[in-house]
DNA sequence: CTAATCCTTCCCACCATGGGAAGGTCAAGA
DNA sequence: TCTTGACCTTCCCATGGTGGGAAGGATTAG
């Protein structure tokens, strides 16, 4: 099978599929004698796997500690917990970031008459000078901790 | 003032502050004789209004149309409302999505024994050939739409 | 045989941010 | 005055996943 049939059985794009090679997350690939990428439906399998995982949320790292417990036969089900909880609190952590965003600019959105006059308690908190007093902390964006 | 100070006293990394002005975002500072940017409390002013942007999530082209809002003396409050509301659908939009993970995670979670046996519904719902039964669509990961 | 469709590799872009190198500038202290 | 250290400048590179697309070879259906 083509790269382009394990991609629409997988529901992993070609691309990635190539991607996912050339960064080591899955083993290369055999090849036909012209080179085409060939793949066996264990390898659709793993390919659905990752694809799920995806869905989940799960980093390429982290599905690479995934993949390698679901290829582990004597692994312990307690690594694999510790691992998707772990996700789970990134998840909520994130959520809980997200949401205190929301919050905060709704409140600030309910406070905005919303008609044809120019003054805005959004701006007004926006360019405040000092730090807003009322929420704990809005900021503390994503990505480094 | 110096760039450095300009970092310091509005919370923007002066990396940041150069890509701003180099991606039209802020309008070019002013230069010493020397070449290096000089800015005044106008300007700091108004990085600072970009942090808080950025820390109530605003992309930087959110944070544009909020800028031109807020240099527009004869704006309309209902335009920076719209705007406003339509980060916290994109937001809530978002919670939802991890949420849905998290959620779906932390009940497959909760069914994994997590002891020292390999056995593990985690991995068995991941490997699962068929989609994921209980739960509408964990799936669609946020950028794209 | 030809045309369409697939495959290959390679480069570029996104978004927002940081790291760092090579070199110029400035201020303070000896 | 000279040196030193802290600052500034531009330029390139990396991140993480993903897509777009070009140039060229392979395969397949008609």
């Amino acid at each position: 099978m083509n790269i382009g049939d394990a991609a629409k059985a997988s529901g992993v794009s070609a691309k990635m599929i190539r991607y996912y090679e050339e960064t080591g997350l899955i083993p290369p690939a055999g090849r036909t004698a012209s080179g085409y990428r060939v793949y066996s439906s264990q390898d659709v399998h793993m390919l659905r796997f990752i694809r799920r995982a995806r869905d989940l949320g799960f980093s390429v790292d982290g599905i690479s500690e995934l993949l390698g417990l679901w290829r582990d036969q004597s692994r312990q089900s307690a690594d694999v917990k510790r691992l998707a909880l772990a996700h789970v609190a990134d998840l909520r952590r994130k959520i809980a970031e997200l949401e205190d965003m929301a919050s905060t600019l709704e409140t600030l959105a309910h406070a905005c008459h919303g008609n044809d006059r120019p003054d805005c308690p959004i701006l007004s908190e926006l360019e405040a000078t000092n730090r807003a007093p009322e929420r704990r902390n809005a900021a503390s964006r994503f990505g480094k901790a």
